[in-house]
RNA sequence: CGGGAAGUGGCUCAACUUGGUAGAGCAUUCGGUUUGGGACCGAGGGGUUGCAGGUUCAAAUCCUGUCUUCCCGACCA
């Protein structure tokens, strides 16, 4: 199974991502249209994923609970622009038992009405607040065409909700949970991100206004990777979410929602991947050094447990391949994996008291003395993580445009598709004729104010937007 | 919903035009030789050909119906 071609990018780059998929055993296809296994390979990853960020939710004060999988048809359409916004999607259950159900249940798409019947019933005083909560869990959305991890019919995700007494936490909230995903891609996935915010058009349902960041991928298409929406006072009008405050008024409460889901792997494969497979930041790696015994000799196993042991004593999450497979086969599969560093153990190393290690992203050999090992390997797992960053810093920035005009879009985006920056009036039809020319949106919006030089890349009217644009999964 | 294509061992496909014992590669099992870039030899196991009906001495093959899947389009806060 392992051995089967990856087609290469230039090839066809949407084939080439469903071959890492599958030949990477990150994810299979399961009976369900639309719906995936997560194989081993790629829940680890995104248990690794839930160990990091899960830590920095902690870190900042919120809490995880868990919310029912299904909601009551007539508590989802408590908020108008939620419901118009997901009802294509919503996937519903009409019988429960041998029976109809009295009301239709929704299967999730997002929890904001779940969490904010909750809220309404906990929350009474302004010392009851801010309610800072967490989920792990699966939602539903049953999109028309699908994608293992970028776009699939359920999917894992986190969504955080939080309700504060001012307007100040809860937008302050919302920044700074930007920031934490800003700073985890950055920081673990080797991913670059712009942030900004997304224009109305492109906004969450329901939301005053929702924060983004976003990725670019090797193919120049861009990633929506996660969300932070501020909700000011819209919810809690619309589920009643009322505590008195300190001058002993009512007052509605100001709500915020975030959430990042398994997306982010279908991130990582097309950010770091090459023709070979996977390439995986040694931060997020579930096995970040696969040893490999070029046979399956005493002598050599020996030595590769004593590296082994040496690592988990650094926290260094090694694998020993004794499988009989061929070593030429052991090579490939690590590859394929997208493992960070590899160790070669043959026997003329042995006689030089060294070994071979390669590094995933460069394929890079290096021998190193068998008394280095250890510190070389951490090393080496630590610039390998830095120059994984760099190297799609540059990716980015060679596939970022300036566009003045139509014109102009239409040449990068037949040409070598990537983020273009341009100038924008504000008007929704301008942004409608932009997403005629391939499908191009509104990422987010750089920044607003009156420009006096600047003109809006589609009509030619003063502009009030910078705003970053491109082609979305 | 419109257009196109396909359903055959676990997977990828062949055989269908012109009806006649259902086949290959990969995977798997056993034995042996191998092992510094996806090893080799030998022997096995595994399929009521999506489903239902019809034509025929005989159907994977022809006919009718039906179901499912995939691709393109539309759609995708």
């Amino acid at each position: 199974m392992k051995n089967e071609k990856i087609t290469p990018r230039d090839v066809d780059f949407a084939k080439w991502y469903t071959d890492v998929v599958k030949s990477a055993s990150l994810a299979d296809y399961s009976s369900v249209k639309g719906c995936v296994i997560l194989e081993p390979n790629g829940y680890a990853i995104w248990e690794n994923i839930q160990k990091i960020m899960d830590d920095m939710f902690k870190k900042t004060g919120h809490k995880n609970v868990s919310l029912p999988v299904f909601i009551p048809e007539n508590l989802l359409k408590k908020e108008g622009e939620l419901v118009s916004g997901f009802a294509p999607e919503v996937a519903w259950i009409t019988h429960g038992g041998n029976s109809l159900l009295e009301e239709r249940l929704a299967f999730r798409p997002t929890s904001e009405s779940l969490f904010s019947d909750y809220y309404s019933k906990k929350v009474k005083s302004y010392r009851d607040l801010p309610l800072m909560y967490n989920q792990w869990c699966n939602v539903v959305r049953w999109e028309k065409e699908t994608r293992p991890f970028l776009r699939s019919r359920e999917f894992l995700w986190q969504e955080g909700h939080t309700v504060h007494s001012t307007k100040e936490e809860a937008e302050t909230e919302t920044n700074k949970m930007l920031d934490i995903y800003k700073e985890f891609f950055e920081k673990y996935l080797a991913i670059p991100v712009i942030s900004g915010r997304k224009t109305e058009k492109e906004k969450f349902a329901g939301a005053e206004y929702t924060l983004t960041i976003e990725a670019l991928m090797q193919n120049g298409v861009c990633l929506q990777s996660g969300t932070s929406h501020y909700f000011g006072q819209k919810f809690a009008r619309a589920y009643d979410i009322k505590f008195i405050n300190k001058f002993n008024e009512f007052e509605y409460a100001y709500q915020t929602s975030w959430g990042v889901s398994t997306r982010m792997i279908g991130g990582l494969i097309m950010t770091h991947g090459d023709d070979r497979g996977l390439v995986l930041p040694p931060k997020i790696a579930p096995t970040q050094v696969y040893i490999i015994p070029i046979k399956n000799d005493e002598k050599l196993i020996s030595l590769a447990q004593k590296i082994k042991e040496s690592l988990n004593s650094k926290n260094i999450i090694s694998y020993i391949d004794d499988s009989d497979k061929s070593a030429g086969f052991k090579f490939a599969e690590a590859e394929v994996n997208g493992i960070p560093l590899r160790v070669e153990i043959g026997y003329k190393d042995l006689e030089n008291n060294e070994v071979t290690i390669v590094r995933r992203d460069t394929l890079n050999k290096m021998k190193i003395k068998l008394n280095d090992i250890t510190n070389t390997i951490m090393q080496q797992l630590e610039v390998m993580q830095e120059d994984m960053y760099n190297k799609a810093l540059k990716i980015r920035d060679s596939k970022t445009f300036d566009a003045k005009n139509l014109e102009d879009v239409k040449n990068i985006l037949n040409n070598n598709p990537g983020f273009i920056n341009a100038y924008w009036c504000g008007d929704e039809s301008c942004e409608v004729k932009m997403k005629e020319i391939k499908g191009c949106k509104s990422r987010c919006i750089k920044e607003t104010k009156d420009y006096d030089n600047e003109i809006c890349v589609v009509c030619g009217k003063k502009a009030k937007h910078k705003v970053v644009w491109g082609i979305q999964y």
